[in-house]
DNA sequence: AGCACGCCGACT
DNA sequence: GTCGGCGTGCTC
């Protein structure tokens, strides 16, 4: 029997199956899709097995067997590997990359190199050696051991392991790690138990005390864990491990399951009554589930208008079909409102995926979709590969997310891959949003996607009202701080009403720049074509690209003038000018900075909610998905931050985040209103905030995108150059933008080379070409052919080459 | 990616 | 004459 093998060797060279030969004790067991571990030249590596054979091309006498089968249950499904063969085609990237992708980090192989003395040759090792092989023959790691140690003593070192005096060994590990708790029983019947206590010492009264409770509540052969035991009992485990020793229980450790919201219980929560709008709106998505056929719908539905409602009754019946739902959110909104709603009506048949939770919890959770424990999957991007094998929907909420696009390796986006998923299995695919990206909306009205529009917020709460400051008009009028007259007046308002605000910046820290108010120096890193941002509390100035960090200068360095000032605001400064207007209001400041610390977001967010603070101030991360009645002035202190972006897709991202954040006022009975502070009044994405009008939005910004020849009208290549020679990045990406533009049809542009919207990053130089096209057949195989062309001189060089098929990041 | 094989310069 | 530089090619 022969195994095709995908081996974890990402390079063009090797991106192919590989041929072993599978040895007789794994036959029965193995299966496409499991892990093996493989001799690969000299060394182990971890491999995929895509499929089984009975015969090879390859010369019989040169295949060698496969050395450890990883997996009796493979962790990818059949239709995993489908998928993600048409993954690396579709996304260029090497089929290992996209095999790993699909599996949790802990399932991940890890490579480690160790080194042994020989036993035997031990005497011939040089003196300058000796001192690391006095405690154990063995260097755990070499690669750390190369960190520590000098370069001489790095020569020596690979001399002596040329001589075979000191051993290197190659191991593959993966980092599942199994939780695991100890429990006990009795060993002994209760008649022996009593006399075992009548027996004890006077003085071991914490054993007597444990014996005792054990011989009054637990029954033969019943397992306890040890730390219940301790708690009930109110001894230490030490205590509990002598009476192990004496032979009155048995311990044993038994692997649990991590479940990362054990300890907190969820009130089942039953169907809510829905609105005819919502009525409506199941009813098509019920029909697809109903008739096992697929579609891809877009659900519009204005902030409040009760979208997850739907989601929850459409997953409700894919349930009752004895079919799987996965949901994606939003990392950012993965909130624990959100999951909250998810668990109290599903209870433990949801499993929840986010970066929150450690490797070996995340691996756990994904454990329970694989063994079919649960039926419901939550969760960010990468959640769209859950190995559920009889999928009934895919709900992808916010669907105009950015964050749904993944930009590393493979370069997918959750949304492609979730259409593709919901053919296979012909299940209905849902977008929801309030906002929807341009692209989904054009295809809606294209018939594409089938569109579902819900127009009015439930309970027919109205939407806030939306005041929009014009800023240059509060500088004309002698106000240069950062919040207009009317902003403080609102805000004055409720808080002497005891209502709550929140407060929306996006732009955390301190201060953005550093100038001189003489020669009009600003401070810019050396490695990077970047400004530095000033960092209040380590009193320092910092690249937000490679962590270069200097003292702020006192003076300035061109001019010698001592007017160096800070310029820009950011979260951390409104705080403080926020303590300084009201010195009795209650401010909780959420952000990259404030929420970095495991399950700190929660916490701030139960602050807030408990009515503990008077005015929430935070970036992105609050925009979205947070519900408290008592919000009724949302402030935004500088709409037009995003808007000025060298990005096609700034206003509409402006747009989207100006609309997802008046959608927090004012969601119950309270009214809400929100005020927009903005230097461009005027532009249409602002205004059509205010009239919550996202249709008049999407015209206006279809009539930009189709004069800039932007999606939804073309597709997007977008090819990054980067290398330390600024003369070799330009000729390459020249070599390549020719390359393009003779091998294209004419039909299709091609843009460049141009330097990227930072120019350079960690001393190296990056240069991009663009091509937009609407029909063009040969594209995948024309990138290819790049990728090909350069592959050598990438592998040997700092030369790095990308290609992202439906770009989201121009800078 | 690693690692071996192979062909040209400065050293015991 | 050899040690060692890194260009080229291979891994079932």
């Amino acid at each position: 029997m022969i195994a095709k093998v995908i081996v974890d060797v990402a390079v063009n060279q090797t991106d192919r199956a590989f041929d072993y030969i599978v040895p007789v004790e794994f036959q029965e067991a193995i299966m496409p899709g499991a892990r093996v571990t493989v001799s690969f030249g000299p060394r182990k590596v971890q491999g995929f097995v895509v499929s089984l054979d009975s015969t090879s091309d390859y010369d019989a006498t040169k295949l060698k067997p496969l050395y450890d089968l990883i997996d009796l249950k493979p962790p990818l499904t059949k239709e995993l590997l489908n998928l993600a063969n048409w993954l690396k085609d579709e996304t260029l990237s090497f089929h290992i990359s996209v095999l790993k992708s699909m599996l949790p980090a802990a399932m991940r192989a890890k490579y480690h190199k160790t080194l042994t003395l020989s036993e035997a040759r031990k005497s011939e090792l040089p003196p300058g050696l000796q001192s690391y092989f006095i405690k154990s023959n063995v260097i755990e790691s070499w690669e750390d051991w190369r960190k520590s140690a000098s370069e001489h003593e790095k020569k020596l070192m690979m001399s002596a392991v040329k001589e075979d005096v000191v051993l290197v060994t190659n191991r593959v590990k993966t980092n599942e790690t199994k939780k695991t708790q100890s429990v006990i029983k009795l060993a002994v019947n209760k008649e022996e138990l009593q006399t075992a206590i009548d027996h004890l010492s006077a003085n071991a009264s914490k054993q007597r005390q444990v014996l005792e409770y054990l011989y009054e509540f637990i029954s033969e052969g019943e397992w306890l864990p040890v730390s219940e035991l301790a708690t009930k009992t109110n001894v230490t485990r030490q205590t509990i491990l002598q009476l192990v020793k004496k032979q009155f229980l048995i311990k044993k450790d038994i692997i649990i399951s991590r479940d990362p919201y054990a300890d907190r219980d969820f009130a089942r929560s039953n169907p809510l009554p829905l609105t005819s709008e919502q009525e409506t709106a199941l009813m098509p998505i019920s029909e697809m589930i109903k008739t096992g056929k697929h579609a891809t719908f877009l659900l519009r539905g204005v902030t409040g208008s009760g979208k997850t409602e739907v989601y929850l009754q459409a997953i409700d019946r894919v349930l009752k079909q004895g079919k799987e739902a996965i949901v994606l959110v939003p990392e950012i909104s993965l909130t624990p409102q959100m999951v909250t709603r998810f668990k109290e009506r599903f209870g433990s048949r949801v499993a929840v995926l986010h970066s929150a939770l450690s490797k070996g919890e995340k691996y756990d959770e994904w454990l329970k979709i694989r063994e079919g424990k649960v039926d419901v999957a939550v969760g960010a991007r990468s959640a769209i590969f859950a190995p559920f094998e009889n999928l009934g929907i895919i709900i992808i909420d916010e669907e105009h997310e950015t964050s749904y696009k993944q930009e590393e390796t493979p370069r997918y986006h959750a949304r492609q891959v979730a259409i593709k998923r919901g053919e296979l299995y012909q299940c209905p695919v849902i977008l929801g949003s309030a906002t929807p990206s341009l692209e989904s909306y054009a295809r809606a009205r294209k018939g594409v996607y089938q569109l579902i529009s819900m127009e009015h917020r439930v309970n027919n709460v109205q939407m806030p009202e939306v005041t929009l400051i014009d800023m240059r008009e509060e500088l004309r009028n002698g106000n240069r701080s950062m919040f207009s007259n009317q902003l403080l007046e609102g805000i004055q308002t409720r808080l002497s009403r005891k209502e709550q605000i929140v407060l929306f910046l996006n732009r955390r820290g301190y201060a953005t720049f550093v100038m001189c108010r003489d020669c009009g120096y600003v401070a810019q890193c050396p490695h990077c074509d970047i400004s530095l941002t000033y960092h209040r509390t380590s009193q320092s100035i910092q690249c937000h690209y490679c962590g270069h960090s200097e003292t702020i200068p006192g003076v300035c360095p061109e001019c010698a003038s001592d007017s160096i000032r800070f310029f820009g605001t950011g979260t951390q400064k409104v705080e403080e000018e926020l303590m300084k207007l009201f010195p009795d209001c209650r401010v909780v400041r959420m952000d990259v900075d404030t929420t970095r610390r495991k399950g700190a977001h929660e916490k701030l967010l139960t602050t807030f909610g408990e009515g503990k603070a008077d005015i929430l101030l935070g970036t992105q991360m609050i925009a979205k998905g947070l519900d408290f009645p008592n919000i009724t002035l949302v402030g935004v202190l500088a709409a037009d931050s995003m808007l000025h972006l060298p990005d096609f897709r700034s206003a509409e991202r402006t747009f989207q985040l100006l609309t997802q954040v008046s959608g927090r006022a004012g969601r119950h009975e309270k009214k809400g209103e929100v005020m927009v502070q903005t230097y461009t009044p005027d532009h249409y994405s602002i205004l059509d905030v205010k009239q919550h009008d996202y249709l008049s939005f999407f015209e206006k910004e279809m009539v930009v995108r189709k004069q800039g020849g932007y999606p939804p009208y073309y597709y997007l290549v977008l090819i990054h150059v980067s290398e330390e020679r600024l003369d070799k990045v330009i000729a390459i990406t020249e070599k390549i933008t020719s390359f393009l533009k003779r091998e294209l049809s004419e039909n299709t542009s091609v843009y460049g080379p141009v330097a990227s919207a930072i120019p350079r990053i960690k001393d190296r130089y990056r240069y991009q070409c663009m091509v937009k096209y609407k029909v063009e057949p040969k594209l995948t195989h024309v990138l290819q052919e790049i990728m090909k062309t350069y592959q050598g001189e990438m592998a040997r060089t700092s030369l790095t080459i990308t290609i992202d098929t439906n770009p989201y990041m121009m800078l």
